[in-house]
RNA sequence: GUGGGUGUAGCUCAGCUGGCAGAGCGCCAGGUUGUGGUCCUGGAUGUCGUGGGUUCAAGUCCCAUCACUCACCCCA
């Protein structure tokens, strides 16, 4: 009996791989840029955090967290996403008594308890950025235009950006009551007439077209936005077309979290499959409060790592690098004494700055040649007794299969003038 | 939690109305006793997901179960 993966979780294998660690590069790059300071909090939290951040109404906290009781008694949750705990760990520390807004990012896993698909599993990887203790709407559309940044800097073209508004804790509540109304009339099954209920906003982004063919005459946020919220609105959508940033407005969108408000955004894929969304977000001008702080209206996205590398793939953007070599030389060496020397060829290239790899395992010439074929590299070093009693090295340029035997004082001086 | 699809070699899969478990790729070895990538030859690897049932006979039919997968719900 073999192991295999938790239910819900994947793998990922070289070389694909490497491009989990690229991906997240230079997804945050953009933001490192933009005066956001790295923040790293635990992996589990006070699962009381996420139930008054996050919304005790939301599927999020009702059904997917993974909870359990620590052997001090305590009530603990992997984290389920990212924005709670960073505003929990500014106030715990006190971040947002200097100059305000504080500017954060952040790289994880996050953990959500659900039935797995395309795109969507329990164990995912997450970048964020946060900018905690200002209300403007530059902010806003900074984040909105440094996530664009970053999936641009990878070259994809398809991500496309909704935008919406949800109004504030003047307007919303109006308009949650209208759309109650509204939806209270409507022909529905049991589990969304409880949603309507609980949180009648998400019923909007139901995809079943009975529903959304009922949807047609809903009340929509922007007919009931406050003046204070609309012109706030007004004024991102025009620093993002200012910016030459394409959006859609999308007056269905909604989230999933109970702590946002006003702006909201998602940048969605149409090569995913179901879970189009590869990022997204919005301001949470609430958050602080409900869970015990001061007023501290602040604005953030997550952006998904996996799914970003599924829409990446969707494009065709990383069979190119596939075949890329993992080291630039590869040693083969014949019998022990050779072996031993090789080694400390090796390691003296290595601490040079090439990438070096040499044969294991008590391989043949054959097999061994073979090895530094698929290693990618452009120089095989083959070392026998012969070689070490004349005292050089055969340098091989497999892409030419040229071979000129090279002192062996000298051999880490000649590479490095070939290869850097 | 609900529904559909799929489970056969390391990988991708074929296997008809039940009748000796296969291919391609990969891996290993040899051709080449010190030379890879091409080519040729040979080789290894399977409780056919698992358990039960029908049958002279089950990879194939039936039931159950587990896993994977896609979709709903929800979201990155």
């Amino acid at each position: 009996m073999t192991f295999q993966a938790p239910k819900g979780t994947f793998d990922w294998l070289p070389p694909r791989s490497e491009r989990v660690l690229a991906v997240r590069e230079a997804l945050v790059a953009p933001v490192r840029h933009a005066g956001y300071g790295y923040i790293e909090t635990p992996t589990f939290e006070d699962t009381a955090l996420f139930v008054r951040g996050v919304g005790e109404s939301t599927d999020v906290v009702s059904k997917e967290m993974y909870t359990f009781t620590d052997k001090g008694g305590r009530s603990i949750t992997l984290r389920p996403e990212g924005t709670a705990p960073v505003m929990r760990a500014v106030l715990q520390h006190g971040l947002h008594n200097g100059q305000l807004p504080v500017k954060l990012w952040y790289s994880g896993s996050q953990f959500r308890y659900e039935r797995a698909q395309k795109g969507r599993y329990r164990h995912f990887s997450q970048v964020g950025a946060e900018a905690v203790g200002a209300e403007d709407p530059a902010l806003d559309a900074e984040l909105i235009l440094l996530a664009h940044d970053g999936f641009t800097a990878l070259g994809l073209t398809g991500v496309r950006l909704l935008l919406n508004t949800l109004g504030c804790k003047e307007c919303r509540p109006a308009y949650r009551a209208a759309l109650q109304d509204f939806l209270r009339a409507l022909d529905l099954d049991e589990a969304t007439r409880e949603r309507i209920e609980i949180n009648p906003l998400r019923v909007l982004d139901d995809k079943r077209p009975e529903v959304q063919a009922q949807l047609a005459g809903a009340p929509l946020v922007v007919d009931h936005l406050c003046g204070a919220c609309k012109s706030y609105h007004e004024e991102v959508r025009s620093l993002l077309t200012a910016s030459g940033i394409a959006y859609t407005d999308d007056p269905r969108l909604v989230r999933g979290l109970d702590y946002y408000t006003r702006t909201t955004f998602e940048f969605v894929h149409d090569g995913l499959g179901a879970q189009s969304a590869v990022g997204g977000g919005g301001r949470y001008d609430g958050l602080s409060e409900m869970i015990g702080g001061p007023a501290l209206p602040s604005v953030g996205w997550a952006l998904g790592v996996d799914r970003t590398i599924l829409a990446m793939e969707a494009e065709g953007l990383l069979e190119r690098d596939e075949a890329r070599g993992r080291v630039q030389v590869y040693g083969v060496a014949l019998g022990e004494q050779a072996r031993r020397r090789m080694f400390q060829i090796v390691a003296e290239l290595r601490r040079t700055g090439l990438d070096a790899d040499m044969s294991f395992g008590g391989k043949g010439v054959k097999g061994a040649m073979k090895g530094a074929d698929r290693s990618g590299a452009r120089y095989a070093l083959i070392l026998g007794d012969r070689d070490i009693e004349a005292g050089a090295v055969q340098v091989k340029d497999l892409t030419t299969a040229d071979q000129t035997a090279v002192p062996l004082a000298e051999v880490v001086e000649f590479l490095k003038g070939k290869l850097s």
